[in-house]
Formats: C-alpha cells, sequence, structure tokens
DNA sequence: CATGAATGAGTATTCATTCAT
DNA sequence: GATGAATGAATACTCATTCAT
C-alpha cells in the first residue's frame, strides 16, 4: 500500500470515474501509438490530440497532466500483467494437466507471449520509462516480486522435489530463466519491429533452451 | 559502408578535428551523465551547458547540433564495442587457452562484462536511443551482423566438430545464448541501478546457465 | 495562378481563418509599425508581441513562424493595391468625365497617392523585402505584370489614336512613365518622414511633368 | 562638420590606418557581396568571414564592430558620389562642349550610370539602409544637399536664361528630374536583376523624357 | 463536456564580440 | 597581425497547461 502511491493512485483516479468515454479512448489509443513511436518526453499533447481528433483541452480535462496520461496508458496494462500471472501459476500448478516443468512453462510462456504481442507498444513504454524513472521501477519492481516471484518459488520447489530443475537455488533459477525470459520479450517486442510469431513454436525452442541449454 | 553514414558521418566527424579539449571532454562527460539519467529527449542542453561548467555556446561550436553531440557520444562506444569482440573472437578462439567452449565463452563474457560496466551509462544511453531511432537501429544491428555475427558461427562450427554444442543451427545457438546475454547486460546495465559484480562468478553462473539449461 | 504559390498560399492561410480577433489585429498593427521602423530581419518577435500587449506564443499560435506574420501583413496589401488599379483603369478610361490622358492620369495618381499614404507602412515594408526576396520580386512582378501592365497598354493606345500620346511604343511610355511614378512614390512614402501631402496639387504637378517634361 | 559625425567618423577611422591589407579587400568584398545579397541585419559576421576565408576574429581587429564594417563598405562609396558630381557640374558647365542642357544632362547621366552599374551593391546596401537608419539618412541627404543640389541650382540658372527650361522654379524642377532619375537608378541597379545597360541610348530616351514628357 | 485561444517558461540554436595564444 | 575557442545574450519557436465560452 505504501510503496504503491504512483501507481495505485493512477489506478483509483481511473476508477473513480467509469468507464471510458468515446474521446477518452481516442485519447488513450493515440497516447499509446505516439508514446511508442517517438518516446514519452518527445512526444506533445498537441500532437496527440490532433491524432485522437480531440481538442488539445480536452486530454487536460480528463487526465490533467500529460504525466497522468501516461499513467493512465501503463496501469491498465502493470494490473492485467501482474496479478494474472499470480492467478495462472496457482492455478497451473495445482491443476493437471501441468504435470511438468517443461508443460508449465510452456503455458506460462505462451500465455505471456499473446498478452505481450497484444500489448507490444504499451510494454515498449513502459520499458523506455522504466530506464529513467526511478519512482516508477522501484514500485514496479516491488509489486513484481510481491506478486510474482513469490508465486514463482514455490512453484519451482514442487517441481524441484520431482526432480525435474537441477539444485540450484531456486532465487538462481528464477533469475537465469528470468533473464532469458526478459532478454526474449524485450528484444521481440520493444525493440525488433514486429513480425507476428508463431508462439507455440516460439515456447518449445525457449523451454528447451532453458531447461538443457545448448551444451552437446 | 553504405548502410552505415550515420554512424559513419559521426565518426568521420569525430575524426577531423583531432584530440578534444579539454571543455570537450567536459561536455562529453556532462551528456553522458544527464543523457543516461533522464533520457535524451528530457536533457536540456542549458542543463548539460552547466553540468560542463561552459557556456551554452560551446556545446554548439563543438557540436553543432544536440543530435551530433549524442552521436559524439555513442559512436566511439559502438566503434570500440564490435570490432573488439570480432578480433577477440578470432584470437581467443585459435590460440589457447581457450581450448574448450565453456573456456572461451566465459573468457567472452567475462571480457564484456568489463567493457559494459565500464561504460554502462552510455550502453543505457544506446538502448533507449535504439528503442526509437529506426536509422540507428538499423545501422547498429547491420553492423552487429557484419562484424560480430559472422565470427560467432564460425567460432560454433569449430566447438560442434568438437562435439561441444548441441545439434542446433549455428543461427539458433547464438540467438539463444545470445538472447539471454543480452538480456542479462540489459538488466544489469540498463535497468538496475548498479552494484558492481564479481565478473568471475557471474560468469560460471552464465557459462552454466547457457550451456546446461536450468532441467534436473 | 502556378507562379503566385507563396503570395496565394499566403492568401488561402488568411482565408481559411474568417474575421481577425482583437489580438490578431494587435499583432498585425505591431508588425506592421515594427516591421517598418526596423526592417524584418532586424525586427524580433518578443519585440511586436511586447508592442502588441500579447503573449509571445500568440503570435505563433496564429501565424506559426515570423516569415508567414511578414506575408499576412504583406498579402492583403498586394491584393488591395493590383487588382484595384486594373478595375479602375477599365472603369475610368471609358466613362467619362476621364476624356482626355492628362484627366486619367490625374485620377489615376490621386488613387494611389490616397493608397500608399493610407498604406505607408506595409509599402516601405514591401519595398524593403523586395530588395533581397527573388522569389517575392519575381512573383509580384509577375502579378504587377498579368493585372497592371497589360490594361495599361490597352489604356494608353485608346488615348494615342486621340493624339495625345507622343511617338513611343506604349512599353516605353509605361517604363518612362512608371519610373517616374515609382520614384516618387518610394521617395515619398518609403524614403522620407512623411509629411501628408496635398493630393490634388501634388498629382497636377506629377501629369505636368509626365506629359510635358520640363523643357521650355 | 558638425552634422557629419556618423560618416566622417568612420571616413577618419578609415584614413588613419592607411591602404588595406590584403586581409582586408578581402574582407570588405565579402562583406559587400553578402550585405547586398540579403540585407545588413541578415548577414552574419560569421559567413561573411568564411566567404572572405578570413577567421571571424579577424573582422572586429579591423573594424570592431558589424556597424563599422558597414560603414567602412559605404562611406567610400558616398565619399566618390557626392563630391565627384559637384566638381563635374561645375566643371561641365562652365566649358563646352555642353553648350546645351541636353548635353549637360546627357554627360551627367552617363557618367552617373556608370558609376552606379560599377558599384550596384553597395548602392543597393545604401538604400537598404538609407530606409530605416534615420541618422544615416539625415546625413546623407545633408551632405546632398550642400554638396550637390546648390550647384544644381546654379546650373539651371544658367540654362534657363538660354531659354531651355520651363518657367518651374529651379526647386520643382530639380524635384522632378531628380525623382524621375532615382527612380531609374533605383529600379535598375537595387531592385531589379542586373542585365548591362547600353549607357548611351538609355542617357538619350532618358533626356528625352525629362525634357519633353510623352505628351504628343 | 468540449473547445481552442492564450499564456509564459523553456527549447535548441545563432550571434556579435572578446581574448589568450 | 591573425586565429578560433569561448562566451552569454538574444532569437524564433514549442510546450504543457489554463480558462472563458
Amino acid at each position: 500500500m505504501s510503496s504503491h502511491n504512483l501507481i495505485e493512485a493512477a489506478l483509483a483516479r481511473l476508477q473513480v470515474k467509469g468507464k471510458q468515454t468515446d474521446k477518452q479512448q481516442q485519447i488513450l489509443d493515440a497516447a499509446v501509438r505516439i508514446f511508442a513511436e517517438k518516446g514519452y518526453a518527445a512526444a506533445s499533447t498537441s500532437e496527440i490530440a490532433k491524432a485522437a481528433g480531440v481538442a488539445e483541452g480536452t486530454i487536460f480535462r480528463h487526465y490533467g497532466t500529460k504525466e497522468n496520461l501516461l499513467l493512465a496508458v501503463l496501469v491498465p496494462f502493470l494490473m492485467e500483467a501482474a496479478p494474472v500471472i499470480a492467478d495462472e501459476l496457482v492455478h497451473d500448478v495445482l491443476i493437471p494437466p501441468h504435470d511438468s516443468l517443461a508443460s508449465f512453462l510452456r503455458a506460462l510462456i505462451i500465455n505471456r507471449l499473446a498478452f505481450l504481442e497484444a500489448n507490444r507498444e504499451i510494454f515498449k513504454i513502459l520499458v523506455m520509462e522504466l530506464l529513467h524513472r526511478d519512482d516508477l521501477r522501484q514500485q514496479f519492481f516491488g509489486m513484481f516480486q510481491k506478486r510474482v516471484l513469490k508465486h514463482l518459488y514455490t512453484v519451482i520447489e514442487v517441481y524441484r522435489e520431482r526432480g525435474e530443475v537441477a539444485d540450484i537455488p531456486a532465487e538462481a533459477i528464477v533469475e537465469l530463466a528470468g533473464t532469458y525470459l526478459f532478454g526474449y520479450f524485450f528484444s521481440r517486442f520493444a525493440l525488433l519491429p514486429g513480425q507476428p510469431l508463431n508462439h507455440e513454436a516460439e515456447a518449445d525452442r525457449m523451454v528447451g533452451f532453458i531447461l538443457r541449454g545448448i551444451g552437446g
């Protein structure tokens, strides 16, 4: 609660006023597109207003500041990203058919590939902003740790008992695999222009690498 | 040659005027610090001038535009980054003591860790700019492909004949390991605040993961 | 049509937005005063803003660039100047009481004296800019030729048949008299500080000189 | 003496240091060219330095300020322009072969045509600056009056006694003919791009117009 | 609720001028 | 004498934000 003020304040603001109007949606869409294209700092509100087909004042009537507009773009993404993972983790591990680590990992990866591919632009904006907003970064990783990592550790221990993971501390395992997954997501969705991916095939390759490495 | 105009133009510009004066170095240092802290677009030339202890006009006398200042920061980094890799690759593979893939990888990683740790800020600036400059990204990857990837493929074939890599196409191997390495470099040097790393220990863990994965 | 893009573009811009607001008129008035006083290049937009009692941004909201502000000053003058001449020519020649060349010339000169005296400052700005803007000069003279000179030639032939002009080609007549008139307008309205003139008396002297010279 | 400080101060400055060095001449040439092309205010000293093949500091070493450079361009022109007229007037009128007003006028015009054609660019600069420098304009006309007009009045009276000029006050005659001549010089040498003129033929046409007008 | 005119602080860049070498 | 690095004030122009309509 205390450490989430930035994100949660924006969330509260979003929820106070119920569903978005047409204009609001146009503004958000335009903001996502333009923030992703040129970065938050280089995007101008007048450009966004023009792209949204809206008067410049309208943006400020709804979002107050340019910064709030950014948060209005990022927060729903964050809210949808993290908890979903957590819920799925619990769900996916306890219930078949994920009776193996490979199967679990594969399902997890496919799910996140779909999510990120559907939200490429916002993911890119998030990464760019994480790079120089200390507060946002801190809150993001705090949330990530609380809502995702803890659950992952639990899951890993389950599979370790089945002898499916090497004898490495759970933290190290998460870090190694997480680093790879992040490298993958970042390079495919933020850095490189987006050709669509075959999620199934990609997930297979990724799982293979994570579990077995490239050694002969 | 033809596809590198942006980078090579900046390089030429840098070389035309011989060694940098004191003021030039102060400007570059300040620019690196401030670009890394708030991003190119959000950094103002007046701020950089103040931080460098220099009149604002002096920046423009030396670099002409803010954009050229950015390139004056990035280009030496790029020039030092890519070719060094290539030269070392050739050197490291042909000559002992890198008689194993593990040993080669380890040396390569330690070398790049040292380079990036010494140039954290510029690396961060580069990544940020790659995210929304199509021309820079294109030229960067073109250069990377020409000067690094080709050599890597050769190296991999050497080790494959010794039976040290799995039966996967060289491209896939480079992609898998490269994605991981990039995820590692990006998260440690650009995204997270910088505690110093024990390069030897880190390299060992990374090599282990790359070669054997996390499977039990 | 094709050769008037500069002027006609500005004209289009002016007509798109209907009548000028108060602030716009204040800006135009201040711009005229200051451009005339120190010349376009030496006038600063901040000075104009201050003189107009307006924020500097307001100028750019309405005119976009300093150059467009200049054109917004010049174009209405040009539009009012040239066609009016043409219309009047036709009108004045065909209909009494201008049954003599002297009478026609006198009416024409009085009319233009009134127009230029009322628009001294803009006329001065126009002359100054014509001196070093090739495009403006070209378009101005193109327009002048198309809308004024042709009609003048016609008029002259009418009076020549009545034996009122010397046996000189119409072009030479227009050039001789035009050079004198231009010298008169330029020296009185642009170069010299402006005491008000007695248009009737001035016109009489001018017509006398044009028709009879100074010879005894 | 008292009213000529601006021009005479510059003159003094020029004479103090004897003949110009090579670099000084290069600077003056470049200044004339660039001032004429874009006007004093829009010309930058760095551009002039570059065009002169000289370091920017060199301009200021010799001329102190940009304004002094302008005066260094204009003053020799003024000094050569006015007195020459006066001397010639006296000379030309008293001594044959100018035994008629037409002959005198013709010689005068041909002489000034040659002078202005050889100094087109400086003439253009002078006119541009006269338009918005009150001090320069005042001193210029003062000098003109003192050194030229007075002599002209004398000359006119000589020819009037021979019955060669109409019964108009000498001031009016000078004004009428002067206005025409100025209109001619301004339009041919300052306003219009410079095709070379046939001075003899032009002078004949001009004299004809001045003495007889265009009446039939 | 939406508009867009208005603002003034801020931006990158240019300029005339100075001065140590 | 000539240079060109250095300056800081000024320039045209942009920006996020406000508010009367």
